[in-house]
DNA sequence: TTGTTTACATACAAAGTTGTATGTATATTA
DNA sequence: TAATATACATACAACTTTGTATGTAAACAA
């Protein structure tokens, strides 16, 4: 708490106007920088005509590693959240949300292979349930390992080929 | 460190006589954890002569899930490890050991892809390489939610057929 | 048998951390 | 203009947490 006070230039006597207490504040933290991400997710399934709903996938995927280039403050949120907090106690709730949020992302990646499966780019043996579960854990691999990876020595510069290879690993 | 000396049934005094410090308890309780698990991967690399490298692979990923499943200690290391723990400070460099543990175990199961190549089990457009990042990455989401699915509602009673179905998509 | 080491418990000192109570200057509203 | 609400800072109380210093009983060694 002082040193997020401090970051914003206040005491935390100012947090805790704002903020009846710690825990809320991480939750607001988590939501301001989870819901956009989630909102953009339903948007790349708005697109229902195209004719690469597997590069639709990809482009998705790719495309939460962007936000996760392009903005530190949902870098060092990421940061917070996989690797600098101790799910314990009240934050042990948290946890479930998480889950929650991956079934959904599950979810909307098994439509995007429907549509796939529809247009005939997936091999005719695989099922796009299970196809979707495989795109979800690789990715929440690669989301750990990213944020993890601060030096950018292995994921964070190839993390758009290990996309790219993953979903071509799917291609009829 | 109060609630560790307790469960050990002692004060916390006895645990500053066999550690010198909280992390160094850390590093000793991750290291008796994680260690019978590398010696295990590299075991299931011995088996040279073996006519299904990629059913070896398989194995070797539910049998880390199976280590998990039997072993409570190992299971709640991994839940500190993994969920209730700040990477923070000194702490911070036990994140680099653990990409450097992926490393290790992302060049052994390239070793186990080459060796289905070479069996012909795997199709012929796909390489070990890629194939090996894929499943660590996969492998890596799969542990980071088994983890966290306390109520064993969704990954971990399906875990053994997530693996069979990540390693079936791979089969010729 | 006596000194020494082992494996603790107990007590304490020093920070660290959270949340609250209170004061206060600046807007805002009646 | 007076009352009130906003957005803080400051100070404080309570609790937590770490590490250390010291005591001590049992085992072991000389």
């Amino acid at each position: 708490m002082e040193q997020i006070a401090a970051q914003a230039g206040v005491t935390r006597g100012a947090i805790y106007w704002h903020f009846s207490n710690k825990t809320e504040l991480f939750s607001a933290l988590r939501e301001q920088v989870l819901l956009p991400l989630i909102d953009r997710m339903d948007d790349s399934l708005l697109v229902e005509n195209n004719d690469d709903p597997l590069g639709q996938i990809g482009k998705f995927l790719s495309g939460t590693i962007d936000a996760l280039n392009e903005s530190s403050d949902t870098r060092q949120t990421f940061e917070i959240m996989m690797v600098k907090c101790e799910y314990v106690e009240e934050l042990s709730a948290v946890l479930e949300q998480t889950l929650y949020n991956c079934e959904r992302i599950a979810k909307k990646i098994e439509q995007l292979y429907e549509r796939a499966k529809t247009k005939g780019q997936l091999k005719p043996t695989d099922s796009p349930a299970i196809l979707a579960m495989d795109t979800h854990l690789f990715f929440s691999g690669l989301i750990h390992l990213w944020v993890k990876d601060l030096d950018n020595k292995h994921y964070r510069a190839q993390a758009a080929d290990l996309i790219s290879n993953h979903i071509n690993l799917r291609r009829k």
